[in-house]
DNA sequence: CCTATCTCGGACTAAATAGATCCGCAATAT
DNA sequence: ATATTGCGGATCTATTTAGTCCGAGATAGG
């Protein structure tokens, strides 16, 4: 059981573009560059935050990604479930039904036990997740955060600036 | 996010292994015939079990597999971390310490109130699993489940039994 | 006490899936 | 009109998972 390495990344994008004026936006290119990750994949996960509802993208010359919604109201689950999909780790496939030991159909009518309860421990996983938003993770940084952010984004705005 | 297929097998061998008399074992041939599974890939996931502590194993003729402690004392978290590592399904790969936004070390003392926050949610659902044991499961189960799994079971214990 | 056979145990191979990249197309502000 | 940005598809690689195989060890019966 394994999350993708794209979820840190877009957690923390998430995070940053929280950070900025309402209506401002930050390229793929920018967000690659302040975390130091391959940008051609995470232009590719942020789109699917885009699809999920999370972000919203305006294309063309100082374009890029904001959030779609106040940060209040985006909960990490949503960021999360954008990148690795909504569906429980554990996937019944009723074997319970399958071999000699095969359970007759009228005794299958609910769900198998073990299923139920594996689904409630996801269920724990979700409602944990879903209580937590940016705006909460922001109130957890501090003030001088979002500041320091923005100055350090705009560093890579303009292609002519070079870093060796 | 997703766990292996045979977590389902070994949650339900578990199971089953549970109805049996103390003592009594059964094969991991047997198992597999029970289920319609693969039997040398069952074999290999019970041995990790084996390996947890959650299973014991005697070896020779008439040998086989049998819980290793009181059906009340083995949680569904035990039989579940023994196929899948105990490891938490996000990574910390600490991207704030890299790139141009990289925060300095002092900023880092404590850990990361994402990854924490993701830490939470995985606790929640461990939680949940180690609060059920086998036991849990057996009484949710018709009070005749017992009686028939052992003798569909003994219907593969001799290899002079096939049924085409 | 010895042998035959049944069991686990770990090493080995193939398939699926996730990770990562590249290229062409559409849209927009300068 | 042009340059910059997001968008979607096709492609390639690597890691993990799924599945198979053969050998070591132990017990039951002679």
């Amino acid at each position: 059981m394994k999350l993708p390495v794209s979820t840190e990344w877009v957690l923390h994008c998430a995070t940053t573009l929280a950070q900025l004026e309402p209506g401002a936006t930050a390229s793929a290119a920018q967000l690659a560059a302040y975390y130091d990750l391959p940008a051609p994949y995470l232009a590719k996960q942020l789109q699917s935050l885009v699809k999920a509802g999370v972000l919203a993208a305006t294309t063309g010359p100082r374009g890029g990604f904001r959030l779609a919604r106040p940060a209040a109201e985006i909960t990490l689950l949503q960021v999360v479930e954008a990148v690795d999909g909504a569906s429980s780790p554990y996937e019944c496939r009723e074997i319970r039904q399958r071999g000699r030991g095969a359970l007759p159909p009228q005794d299958c009518r609910d769900t198998c036990v073990l299923a139920a309860k594996m689904a409630d421990a996801h269920d724990a996983w979700r409602r944990t997740l879903a209580a937590e938003s940016l705006a909460d993770v922001l109130a957890a940084l501090p003030p001088t955060a979002p500041a320091r952010t923005r100055s350090l984004l705009a560093a890579t705005a303009s292609p002519s600036r070079r870093t060796p």
